[in-house]
DNA sequence: AATTGATTAAAACGTTCGTTTGAAACGAAC
DNA sequence: GTTCGTTTCAAACGAACGTTTTAATCAATT
C-alpha cells in the first residue's frame, strides 16, 4: 500500500482505526498520529471527521460495485441468449467482494470489517451511501436472479436475498472467528476455496424448497 | 418493560443507546438522562461503563442460550432413539434467537442490534463473553448437526456453520433494511414466518452438494 | 426518635474530544 | 528572487467524556 500523499496516509490510517474501534471510537488524534500527519490535516483535506469516513467508504465501495457489475455482465455475455446460471450470478455478487476482502493492497479484511460495522450504524449520511450503493447493485442483479429462480415467491425471494447478504457480510468481516470456531480447520486465506464454498451454500439455500 | 429499580432503568436505557450508537458512541450522560437516573448511579451499581456493557449483554444472552439448549433437548426427546431432523436442529438454533429478537419485553430487536455490533468489537472482555457463550451452544449442537449432515466434509461443515451465523445475525440485527430493500413486501414482525423461511434457506444451504 | 446501611444527588476532577486559528514552510511561475 | 496558492504545523478553543467525591436522602431496625 503506497502512502505517498498525506491524503492517502490519512485514508489508510482512518480505515484501520475506524474498523478496529468504530466510527466514534477512533479519534482524529489517533488517526493522524498513525498516519504521521498533523492533526489539522484532516480538516484541511476532508473538512470533518464525518466526511473523512465517507471518503474512506467511497474509495473502496465504488470500485467494488463497479467490479461486481462488470463481472455479471461478463457472465451474461458468455451465456449469450441463454440465462446465466445461478452459480454464476452469485459468484459475480460475492466473488469480487471476497477477493477484495482478501487483498491487502485494496483494504482487505480491514475494510470489510469496517463495512460490517457500518451496516448497523444509524448515521444518516453513512446509511444513504450504503443503501444507495446496494440499490445500484441490486437493480443490475435482480433480473438475473429472478430469471435463475423462476419459481420463487416474491416475498421469499427478498428474504433469501437478505440471508445471502448476511452470510456474505459475516464471511468478509469476521475472518478471525472462523479459525477460532473451526479450531484452525478453515483457512480464510484460501480465497477461491472460500468463495466456492460460499457460492455452493448460497445456491443451495436460494434453491431450497 | 417494567422499570421499577434504578438498575433496570439503567440497563434498559444502556441497551438501547449502546445498540443505536455503539459502545463508545453512547455516553453515560445520555444513558442516565434517558433512564431518568443520576449520573453517578452507573458507577454505584455497575462500577464502570465497561461492566455496564457486560451486564447488559449477560442479562439477555444467558437466558437465550439456555432456551436454545432446552429447545434442542426437547426435539431430541421427541425423536427418541432416532436422530433429530436437520430442520429441527436449525429451528432450535435460530428460533429462540429470532423470537427473542421480536419480543420487545425481552430487549427485542434493540438487543439483537447491539449483539450484531459487538461481534466486530475488538474489546477483549466482550469477545470473551461472546465466544464463551457461542462455544457452550456449539458444544451441545455439534453432535446433532453432524448426525443430520453425515456426508459433509469437516472443513465445509465449519464454513457452512459460519455462513449460518451470518444469516442469522443479519436477520436478527437488521430489521429495517429488509423492509427497505423488499419495498415493504417482507414483514419482519411475522416472526414465525421469518423463522420458517430462514430455516428452509439454511437447511438448503447446509445440505447443498 | 435515633441510628445505621443503602441509595441518590449535585458538583467537580482531570482528560480527551472535534474543530479552529494564524503563522510557517513549500514549490511553481514569472 | 519575489510572489502566490497550496499545504503543513503548533497551539489553543470550548465542549463532552468517564470517573470520583462528598453530602443529602431514604427505609428499616432498635
Amino acid at each position: 500500500m503506497l502512502e505517498r500523499s498525506t491524503k492517502d496516509r490519512i485514508l489508510n490510517a482512518a480505515e484501520t482505526l475506524f474498523a478496529l474501534n468504530g466510527a466514534s471510537g477512533a479519534s482524529l488524534r489517533a488517526i493522524t498520529q498513525r498516519a504521521k500527519v498533523n492533526l489539522a490535516a484532516v480538516h484541511y483535506h476532508f473538512g470533518s471527521k464525518d466526511r473523512l469516513l465517507e471518503a474512506v467508504l467511497a474509495r473502496r465501495l465504488l470500485p467494488l460495485n463497479a467490479e461486481r457489475i462488470r463481472c455479471l455482465e461478463a457472465y451474461q455475455k458468455k451465456a449469450g441468449r441463454k440465462k446465466v446460471r445461478l452459480e454464476n450470478v452469485i459468484e459475480a455478487m460475492v466473488g469480487p467482494a471476497l477477493r477484495l476482502s482478501r487483498d491487502e493492497n485494496k483494504g482487505g479484511r480491514i475494510f470489510m470489517r469496517l463495512l460490517g460495522r457500518l451496516v448497523l450504524e444509524p448515521d444518516a449520511r453513512v446509511q444513504r451511501l450504503l443503501t444507495g450503493q446496494f440499490e445500484t447493485v441490486l437493480k443490475k442483479f435482480k433480473p438475473a436472479l429472478t430469471a435463475a429462480l423462476p419459481h420463487l415467491e416474491h416475498k421469499v425471494f427478498f428474504w433469501r436475498l437478505h440471508f445471502l447478504v448476511g452470510s456474505m457480510a459475516h464471511t468478509m468481516a469476521d475472518s478471525d472467528r472462523i479459525q477460532l470456531i473451526s479450531v484452525g480447520v478453515c483457512d480464510p486465506n484460501d480465497t477461491e476455496g472460500t468463495i466456492e464454498c460460499l457460492v455452493t451454500f448460497l445456491c443451495g439455500g436460494l434453491r431450497a424448497k
